[in-house]
DNA sequence: ACCTGAACACCGTTCAAGT
DNA sequence: ACCTGAACACCGTTCAAGT
């Protein structure tokens, strides 16, 4: 009678969405976009793909779905320090969930459709800036600025073909040599001084997000 | 006998990798990536989705290629005038190329694999900035701020919901009466106001580009 | 109430066979 | 030399049928 007891009671545990999307996660942080299939998530699940459509609508409302919680685990700005610690302190976040969950870049049009935890984030983003004495038209222009910044640094970093200095030096072992020195000069030469200094990439993201709140201090804070 | 002329006339023009290639963009700046598909490719080119494999090595060499025709279309950096000037230049025309060219975006995992314009447009990108001055790591950071800033305008540009103040004054309608004054007051404060003032997205492009290169002549040109 | 077998339309890709 | 028919493995999705 132990015979698959243990498969059953996986089974019984009933479905539903939340579990549904979490286990689509995992998927997607193990294996990348590419590895999240219906069968996939359904086999994870011990169940099989055409069961999940009683719990999503479709892969589209799939995604939306991971995508919202992905946008959950951002920290919301804090409240009693000033805006920029707390600009800050959001923005280090968003680059951290997104580092740790590269395929959700690619997956930005579910924007269009913004999930319950995306709205809240938005809005309190939007509440400190406010806050803090920026009208409505600086306060979207300060916005644009700090999450165009963050996500196109994650996009970068999500498709560097190297993270720790040691990778990078292996990069360069075979690549630079490739790059004739009449053809691109400068590529060949930075790239030579990088590895040399043991760049590292993730360490930019700060002193740029500070760049870009003096900027917004200097510039954006009290117009219109 | 004219029956069918046309169509072997339009196959007698032989398939190479160019054709193949433009025909792919072309699909995909039309119907975007979900519509670029092997088989919609060849049906343009009046050939099977199979004779394409002799002119790319599979889907992925495909893409790589029509991502390095959409980088062939940035504007090289200008030389002969200050970097910030040949910095501006070069950006303007990214986030234009990246708007004609929403698709690609999402596609910058090819950039693992960077094709020929690629890298000769770093190639420029870091000459301008080493001509000027700039070490290594500061020519580094600088290119990462302004790309960083760039693509992720471009990928909330490519997924917003409107374009113009009329298809934002009609979303508005939409979505505001949707938002709680209680859960989201500023989301729809900000949405209000920007509605009434006729927000554009696409104007907030080069303010942001001046803010970081002031930011990049202010702390980074002159570092390490 | 919840799950699945069978079926469908559509992918990318290989390869032997056709011209 | 260039193209394609047939075939394969794999998608997402629907729906009638099972428990």
């Amino acid at each position: 009678m132990p015979t698959g007891a243990k498969r059953t009671a996986t089974r019984r545990l009933p479905l539903n969405r939340g579990r549904v999307l979490r286990a689509a996660l995992e998927i997607a942080d193990k294996g990348g976009s590419e590895s999240l299939t219906m069968s996939n998530v359904g086999q994870k699940l011990g169940v099989e793909s055409m069961s999940l459509y009683r719990h999503v609508r479709n892969k589209e409302d799939l995604l939306d779905g991971i995508v919202d919680i992905v946008y959950s685990e951002i920290e919301l700005p804090p409240s009693g320090v000033s805006w920029r610690t707390s600009m800050r302190r959001r923005a280090i976040s968003a680059r951290e969930v997104l580092a740790r969950h590269p395929w959700a870049i690619g997956l930005m049009e579910s924007l269009t459709r913004p999930g319950p935890a995306n709205l809240r984030h938005h809005d309190s983003v939007l509440g400190v800036l406010r806050g803090a004495g920026f009208s409505s038209a600086a306060a979207t222009r300060a916005y644009n600025l700090l999450d165009s910044y963050i996500y196109g640094f994650a996009l970068q970093e999500a498709h560097l073909p190297f993270g720790t200095p040691e990778e990078l030096a292996e990069l360069g072992k075979s690549m630079i040599p490739q790059l004739s020195s009449e053809e691109f000069p400068f590529l060949r030469q930075v790239g030579i001084d990088l590895v040399q200094s043991g760049f590292v990439y993730a360490n930019e993201f700060e002193p740029g997000i500070d760049l870009i709140l003096d900027g917004i201090e200097r510039r954006v804070r009290l117009k219109s």
